[in-house]
RNA sequence: GGGUUCGUCGUCUAGCCUGGUCUAGGAUUCGAGGUUUGGGACCUCGCGACCCCGGUUCAAAUCCGGGCGAACCCA
């Protein structure tokens, strides 16, 4: 089996860990198409519930809306339209017949969503309106393709789309939401920063958005998720009005914002290591692996007996905010334990407990953890705190790494000869002083050979623009992205 | 957007330059059996591939054209 370094071959690093730890197959005979395996989904069903479970907290609703939209409809807001347009896809024929009326695949629900929004929305007694699906969505990606993290159809596509009765109420909207996203990337243990987008970058149709980010293991910037203020032209164009108190009729103000399963493929890339994956409790589809090690005689029985009462001890035992049942796994394959070993640690296990005679005999348990790759001998009756210890442990060990990496890779510069020698050489997200005039801007990401990524609205700064000299405004921040 | 390189068993690859030796070799995976079991062990046997379409030629994995796909670099 080859091994990649992460940091040093990471996509190649990236691809191999998600074959050998049957997370998706990248073989599907399309481009962009990945088929995500059992061990990958059961990962990324858990992520979806910690969203759900968020989003329900915070008073959404989950519905369903159609995958298809008249184009008609689709072509409604126009800035919409020129954003997506190049990379949705159109419905218009059978192998019988063209349609009547042709069809778009959805790249995102906006245009499914809001003619029902103006339907149903009559009163401000009908507001706020906050309703979010988790489905899958067709982009027309055109360029590079990755598994997980850019794909042509996005299979867990969270998005919420919230409607308000006035501006404030929407800001606020946009403030919850951003709560809502860090608690879920602290709960699967993603650092961050948060970025108010430049005007040019904005979401089609929208006012302003914030964007999550981090930066991946090979130095790229990648955009988590987006909370996006729609302001009032979804509304006019969809006709979204209510009455309001003062018996007049007002167009919403809309919100959005999404995820993927893009932040699957971000948390096992940031957590894992040269070894494979490191999953974190909250995701990790098994939590411990009992390995059995039988000697062919009289006494594996009672070493199968052992594993068997140890597995029972953990029935109903929770771990995490979330009360995830904690799922252990008895590996009773006919090999040999050391490749037992080193296939969980791949895949990521976060505890492998093994049980032979020795073990048996003198009622303990050798512990092995993922996060450090050391062994411990546990007695028997101490086991179920330990474990729970040991798995805090591993997430704060995981997570502190995590944190560790970000805080290197998000850096500052006086001058753009240094925040290009930095990008050439380590990426990750660079910073510069900047008046917030766009072609500024614009002139920046140029020669950073790069993007914007934006600023953070409470960062101070003190000095002039990087290219005008004028007084800077922000500290600006740049990257290459994915 | 521009450029370069590449496409062979499930996977990684040898062969291509210089057409015939290829009934396409190896490693690994997979299946059967044996042996073994405290870190991917070993042995025997077996299954298994030239991206697609066209051209050149007595003869194409090999040369040419196109398509599709992939990787990397530059802007």
């Amino acid at each position: 089996m080859k091994r990649y370094d992460k940091y040093d071959e990471f996509n190649k690093w990236y691809e191999d860990v998600l074959q050998y730890a049957k997370i998706v197959d990248k073989r599907y005979p399309m481009k962009g198409s990945y088929v995500i395996m059992p061990y990958g989904f059961s990962a990324l069903k858990k992520m979806k519930n910690i969203m759900s479970k968020l989003l329900d907290s915070y008073g959404h609703e989950e519905a369903y809306f159609p995958l298809l939209v008249p184009e008609k409809i689709f072509k409604k807001e126009k800035d919409f339209l020129k954003g997506f347009g190049g990379e949705t896809l159109r419905a218009t024929k059978t192998f019988l017949q063209e349609l009547d009326e042709e069809l778009i695949i959805r790249p995102t629900s906006e245009t499914a969503m809001y003619p029902m929004y103006s339907l149903w929305i009559r009163s401000w007694r009908d507001l706020p309106l906050k309703i979010y699906q988790t489905v899958n969505v067709f982009r027309w990606e055109t360029k590079m393709t990755k598994e997980l993290l850019r794909v042509r159809e996005l299979v867990a596509f969270n998005e919420s789309h919230t409607a308000h009765a006035s501006a404030e109420e929407a800001e606020k909207q946009i403030k919850e939401a951003i709560e809502i996203y860090k608690k879920f990337f602290d709960e699967i243990r993603i650092p961050y920063d948060i970025f108010k987008t430049p005007k040019w970058e904005t979401f089609a149709g929208a006012q302003y958005n914030y964007d999550f980010f981090t930066t991946m293991p090979d130095g790229k910037a990648i955009e988590l998720a987006s909370v996006i203020n729609l302001g009032q032209k979804f509304a006019k164009a969809f006709n979204i009005k209510f009455m309001d108190k003062d018996e007049k009729k007002k167009y919403v103000y809309q919100t959005c914002y999404g995820i993927s399963e893009r932040e699957l493929g971000v948390a096992i890339s940031l957590h894992g290591d040269n070894k494979g994956l490191r999953m974190i409790s909250n995701l990790a589809p098994i939590h411990i692996v009992i390995v059995p090690i039988k000697k062919n005689n009289e006494n594996d029985k009672k070493i199968m007996i052992y594993c068997e009462k140890i597995k029972n001890m953990f029935e109903g035992t929770k771990c995490g905010k979330y009360k995830a049942e904690i799922k252990v796994k008895i590996d009773n394959r006919e090999i040999r334990p050391g490749e037992k070993y080193n296939d969980w640690e791949k895949k990521g296990v976060p505890i492998r407990l093994e049980i032979g005679e020795k073990e048996v005999k003198s009622k303990t348990l050798v512990l092995a953890r993922r996060d450090k790759l050391t062994k411990e001998k546990i007695k028997e009756k101490n086991i179920k705190e330990s474990v729970k210890k040991i798995i805090k442990e591993i997430d704060k060990t995981i997570y502190r790494e995590a944190k560790e990496w970000h805080k290197k890779m998000i850096t500052k510069h006086k001058t753009l000869k240094d925040a290009l020698k930095r990008l050439r050489n380590y990426g990750g997200i660079v910073g510069v002083k900047w008046c917030g005039d766009e072609n500024c801007g614009k002139k920046i990401a140029d020669k950073l050979l790069g993007s914007a990524i934006g600023y953070k609205e409470n960062e101070k700064v003190e000095g002039k623009c990087i290219i005008c000299g004028k007084e800077a405004k922000h500290w600006m921040y740049f990257g290459r992205t994915y």
